[in-house]
DNA sequence: AGTGGCTTCATTGTATACAATGAAACAGCT
DNA sequence: AGCTGTTTCATTGTATACAATGAAGCCACT
């Protein structure tokens, strides 16, 4: 019928899509039971689909599977939180051993280069504006991308990507949401010198070093979630719903 | 129809478990496409379950999705194995270390000695028959269950339970295939002082001691691993067939 | 004989009809 | 009035019919 929305793929990945959208806008809220039909006029798709999107976000981890069947849109204590960037820092410290130890190409370390580079230039100026922090994401979810490539290791990959899903979890989760701290800045610095130092690693073969350095890395995404659930920006309220606080 | 089977779930999740076997025993040839019809008639359920547990293998890592659609049986590389073993130890690193540093109950620590106790008491005889190492893998998979409940993360018990479904990763994966091996009693002494020790660490909070020995820990499965594909034993032939040699 | 295009068919993706199940509302009994 | 058994209904689980798609085989043409 309408095929102005998406002209994508198939029906169940636009669902999914759709839904994952649907549950990140908090637009189905974090606790409510899913019902199909309603998903169905929503969606405009039949049940089929449907379900096999809720089927994949429910081994995602962003809903969970009731007892008495059908979904609920999960919520997430503070601890899963902390879990969870914990988790994403172990996956990105051993891809970064595993790039370390097995080696990587010189083509790609050019690559990491040409990523850093930018932020390097955007960090250049003392007063960075919304636009900036927008380019810092971009560029900062790039390189942890390049990382998870390099290290060409499609079970850590696959592992990864589920966490990174998780909407908390992800690179650079927070940084938006931090873009008026007066430290905001500071903590993109550091950030970077961890970036140039985990590439400094991976390209002497330090392996547990680089180990070490994106673990660490990923506490910054712990300090910066801390503090954007302290002041309940309004930016981010909507995945800050899904942290039901203790 | 035929309600002999098994008397449990749904259709659902029996597809999934006897998918689940045929893949393990190779019924379903690594790399060898799934066709959904066959399988209707072999399990006695219509497409609808069989699809959905094909979707839920497929998150699981056991299928591979098709470009054109379907699922394959998905084969690994060694190193997907090496990989998916070391992340396992990572996640129970992760796991011993949150359990340290939270702190658990003295009737959780019980429970633990009351795991261990038998190990000890198996490991008494010199000589070792296939039943003792039968018992002992039971044992061993409770204590590694233990460790996930007692870390009692949502978060990192679900990525466990992920790795831990890959054939080859499960935390006594290839020691029943060991058992005629002369080295086999002496690996498995080695790995219950290895529990003793994480245990120990977690009692005192040692929160980076237990997760290191964890870590290293897991490198006694890429040992025997290694071992049991250098002999091809048959008693692991068909998960050793998933595994593509290099 | 080789190659391009077409046709056919096997197989998956989608929609919908039907069955089973659990929860809420209601009525009857104590 | 409170509780319990029953009934009803909403909702999911399952089966099947239909549509769409991609691959293999075949034929004609060069």
């Amino acid at each position: 019928m309408d095929a102005l929305d998406a002209p994508s793929h198939s029906q169940t990945v636009r669902a999914e899509l759709r839904l994952r959208e649907m549950i990140l806008a908090a637009d189905l809220a974090p606790g409510e039971r899913i019902v199909e039909l309603a998903l169905v006029d929503k969606l405009g798709v039949s049940r089929t689909p449907i379900r096999a999107a809720l089927l994949r976000l429910s081994q995602e981890g962003l809903l969970e599977p009731l007892s008495s069947g059908g979904y609920a849109v999960r919520t997430f204590t503070d601890q899963d939180v902390s879990d969870a960037i914990a988790l994403r820092g172990m996956l990105e410290g051993l891809a970064a051993r595993l790039a370390a130890e097995r080696g990587c190409l010189d083509q790609q370390l050019a690559q990491a280069h040409a990523l850093l580079a930018p932020i390097d230039a955007l960090l250049a100026s003392t007063q960075l504006d919304e636009a900036a922090f927008g380019d810092y994401v971009s560029l900062n979810e790039a390189f942890h991308a390049w990382l998870m490539e390099t290290a060409a290791s499609d079970v850590v990959r696959r592992e990864w990507e589920r966490v990174v899903g998780l909407p908390f979890a992800s690179p650079s989760g927070f940084v938006l949401s931090q873009a008026h701290s007066p430290q905001a800045r500071d903590r993109l610095v550091v950030a970077q010198d961890q970036h140039k130092q985990v590439l400094e690693a991976i390209a002497s073969r330090e392996g547990s070093r680089a180990e070490a350095i994106m673990r660490e890395h990923s506490r910054l995404a712990q300090r910066n979630l801390t503090d954007a659930l302290h002041r309940a920006d309004a930016e981010v309220e909507s995945v800050v719903k899904m942290i039901r606080r203790a």
